[in-house]
DNA sequence: GCAATAGGGGATAAATTTATCCCTATCTGA
DNA sequence: TCAGATAGGGATAAATTTATCCCCTATTGC
């Protein structure tokens, strides 16, 4: 795994959260989780353009960081659990207000980031 | 600036929230406008460990997704003011959530994320 | 003339995060 | 016997994000 060089600043509560909840993919993990999506598998069908490499990693962070807890069942195949800890329940009503928030102005969204990506591409046209 | 080489997804919500919020300075630039800091030196003084550069790119970025807007005023030495656009707004009450939940674990935060950075230098240990 | 102030930005390096590719293991069913 | 399902991880490449360094503008005050 990759070594951090610089060590985070832990100094606010935004520090804090941002240390655990930064990477593309946990807010998605923990929301499906949530909603009883359990097994690598099935949450790797759920977010089909993450690989399954990051989930993983992403998910290995998850249960360092106690918010959700791995349970590996003795068969085989392999069967894989994963669940929230009553830690990370708490985390879901502030992921529903964000999921809320960007429902509410999806289309807005979708709009100001389309002009963004296509003003950049733009530029290149410009330069070329 | 930099030119995506990937487009990104924009399939549900929390894509679109991802790509305006996504950004180490983001949530804290949004949070201090609303609290007043307007003037870019204010802002950085409010966020030591970023760099000039960044945050300037990073409000450059929320200003292109209409969350910021910025004012020039002509006048020497330069002035100039961010203010939350109403749209930015409604972010406020989901900053305030990522907020007060961060503050209210704050002990159980630090106490994870520091016992993960340590393990990784343990594993450091170990090889060498 | 020179420093200080306030705000910006290009070029490049470093750090970090994601993606790709490939390999392991075991049983089931065709 | 071979593909498929299920889960995992190492090595490495590519993409992206942050950090550093240095330079520019114009005026005020000393």
């Amino acid at each position: 795994m990759y070594k951090r060089k610089i060590i985070p600043n832990l100094n606010c509560g935004l520090d804090l959260i941002g240390e655990v909840l930064y990477g593309k993919w946990k807010i998605r993990l923990i929301w499906f989780i949530n909603e009883g999506y359990k097994r690598p598998s099935e949450l790797q069908r759920k977010i089909p353009d993450a690989s399954r490499r990051v989930l993983n990693i992403q998910l290995k962070e998850l249960e360092e960081h106690e918010l959700v807890t791995k349970k590996i069942y003795p068969v085989v195949p392999p069967k894989v659990e994963y669940s929230l800890t009553g830690f990370g329940k708490t985390l879901i009503p502030v992921i529903a207000a964000l999921g809320q928030w960007s429902d509410e102005h999806e289309d807005r969204l979708r709009d100001v980031i389309l002009r963004q990506v296509m003003s950049s591409d733009l530029d290149d046209t410009l330069i070329s």
